[in-house]
RNA sequence: UGGGGCAUCGUCUAAAGGCAGGACUGAGGACUUUGAAUCCUCCUAUCUAGGUUCGAAUCCUAGUGCCCCAGCCA
């Protein structure tokens, strides 16, 4: 079991644990993450993660990594493999306790019998049709089936031929005797089995019959001894069921169903259907998108396993339905890494700079730290040259009241380098500004004249000569609606410019940057060497997240 | 309209009859070789109406609003 920080700040579910614990209830405390494998893990599952194996943490207990393999029409082993590495590299280990609902199969199976033998199931031969008549609704109370009163033993080798394949897929199920007037409609003689000759990508081809999630998920529980059977708010209404299974079998113990709100959060949807659709119709490039909420897109975004444990932490766990402000997961990561990233100097849109007093081809190596605050992290040479990059936006003709960065006659700082003035201005043809003529005070050299004077700005840039043309991804919120789910028509809000592509001029040593890196390119953001595109020596940057703008909110009220 | 849940700053989330606290956001300031980071200051909340109580976010009553449930999905 891995303890990636120190995670207190309790919830509601931590204070049960908490009575259980004084009370004798339970010594030990087990809890499991329970995935279905059908599709990839998202932000919303991270949150369970972390509660469920942050619980563990927290009481030196354990967390079991449980499938939820009950429905082998929709699972695949893709899914299995990815929720895997997902969990691991959120930072969490299952230890050996890693389990399949499908391992259960023959036990559940025999639970099924002995609750035939009680008289408490019976094997129905209803279409779904039928069944849903049958039902009832909300407000009136269901017809009973005319198969509920079989015997035992009709009943018995009814089930028995429906295992060795003897019915039609969707001819028969096995159902709970409970109470076709019960108000809660799961208590209405719920399905425990359907037919379905479907390939399972573990029990292959053993079975025919399949159990339903309520049939499974509780007693899966108990076999595994979990004592805090931790569920989404959807679930309450199944935990009536979930405690008469338990309740009416000889089960070796009976865990305790809680449940919280799922996540929600503005800017991106988090249903499974809707991502697959995404996935589906290529509004996005897959899964791993950098712009999916995703892990797999998350991670490739260049969001930290930190970051998201953060995150985690931060938004709490409750029952109130909630929409979670996104930004929170921005800061998250800004924090991390603010404080891990080291810092460089890419040009994302450049306007060239000739420094009319730098001779030509003078090539002057100037030392530049990687982290402000953490000397310990090092430094690398930045080449200064004649011709140089800095950024379009960082240049103004008529500079706007309190824009402190370069116009004609003014002076900055170019970072770890020179004093820079600005003495003249080159155009084409239309009017478009092509070029700046500067000159530097070579007495700054550093960044520090001697005379002390002072500069409001200062510029990252780039020598022409040595920068290398990297491609850089911008990422931006997948939607443009704080909450796209809402009004039904989700795809309708897609963000049109959620990715721009662009070349960026990058400082030299970034040719050498890795897969899976990252860096601060200073005042512009985090940025990570995406895994999937870089290839050595020709890194592609992906954008995680925009440094906090101050100018951007000035220059926005003006 | 049956049943199950939930209502606290803009957003999340604490407070188990005793000063409504924290985080993020926002506003202002300090500092700054990143308009970043850091530091300081400040603003903003108990769904409504009654009741119990010396005292109510918390207990009671009656409302209101929102979410979930009629898969042989999970």
């Amino acid at each position: 079991m891995s303890t990636p920080e120190a995670t207190p700040a309790g919830n509601f579910i931590h204070d049960i644990i908490d009575a259980d614990l004084a009370s004798g209830k339970v010594q030990q405390v087990i809890t499991r993450f329970p995935p279905e494998p059908n599709g990839y893990l998202h932000i919303g599952h991270a949150k369970s993660i972390c509660l469920n194996f942050g619980i563990a943490a927290k009481y030196q207990g354990r967390c079991h990594l449980r499938f939820d393999d009950t429905n082998p029409t929709k699972e695949e082993q893709e899914f299995i493999d990815s929720i895997m590495e997902d969990v691991r590299w959120l930072g969490f280990d299952w230890g050996e306790h890693l389990y399949f609902a499908s391992d259960y199969f023959e036990q559940l199976y025999a639970w099924a019998v002995e609750l035939i033998q009680a008289g408490k199931a019976y094997v129905c031969d209803l279409s779904a049709d039928e069944v849903r008549q049958y039902r009832g609704t909300l407000t009136e109370p269901g017809k009973e089936s005319p198969y509920r009163t079989r015997s035992v033993e009709e009943n018995l080798e009814l089930f028995g031929r429906m295992r060795a394949g003897e019915f039609p897929d969707g001819s028969k199920t096995l159902r709970a005797k409970i109470d076709m007037a019960s108000p809660n409609l799961n208590l209405r003689d719920p399905a425990l089995y359907r037919i379905r000759r479907a390939h399972h990508a573990r029990t292959g081809d053993k079975w025919c019959i399949y159990p339903m999630y309520d049939w499974a998920h509780g007693q899966s529980d108990s076999i595994e001894r979990i004592t805090h059977s931790i569920c989404t708010l959807e679930f309450e209404n199944h935990r009536p069921l979930y405690d008469w299974f338990l309740d009416n079998l000889p089960v070796p113990a009976h865990p305790q169903q809680i449940e919280f709100a799922r996540l929600n959060l503005t800017y991106t949807v988090m249903s499974k259907r809707m991502l697959r659709e995404l996935v589906e119709t290529s509004q996005v490039e897959g899964w791993d998108d950098p712009r999916m909420p995703t892990l797999a897109g998350l991670r490739r975004r260049g969001f930290t396993p930190a970051s998201l444990r953060a995150f985690a932490e931060r938004i709490g766990v409750s029952k109130r339905e909630s929409l979670v402000d996104v930004t929170l997961l921005e800061n998250a990561v800004r924090d991390d890494l603010n404080a891990n990233a080291r810092r460089v100097m890419g040009v994302l849109r450049p306007l060239k700079v000739v420094v009319e007093n730098w001779p030509e081809g003078k090539v002057e190596q100037l030392d530049a730290p990687y982290h402000p605050e953490k000397p310990e992290m090092g430094s690398r040479k930045v080449p200064f040259t004649r011709e140089l990059y800095i950024e379009r936006e960082d240049f103004m003709e008529e500079p706007a009241k309190k824009f402190f960065r370069l116009s004609p006659g003014k002076e900055v700082r170019l970072r770890w380098a020179y004093f820079l003035k600005c003495e003249s201005v080159v155009k084409d043809e239309a009017g478009e500004i092509v070029e700046l003529r500067c000159t530097i005070d070579p007495e700054s050299k550093g960044g520090t004249p001697p005379d002390g004077r002072k500069v409001k700005g200062t510029l990252h840039w780039v020598s022409a000569e040595h920068a290398v043309e990297a491609e850089v991804r911008l990422y931006d919120r997948l939607f443009n609606h704080e909450n796209p789910a809402a009004g039904g028509d989700y795809k309708a809000h897609l963000n049109p410019s959620s990715l721009e592509r662009l070349k960026g001029r990058l400082e030299p040593s970034l040719e050498r940057a890795k897969g899976g890196e990252h860096f601060q390119f200073e005042r512009q953001g985090y940025f990570f060497a995406d895994p999937k595109l870089s290839k050595d020596g020709a890194p592609v940057f992906n954008r995680v997240v925009t440094l906090r703008d101050t100018w951007a909110k000035i220059a926005g009220k003006e």
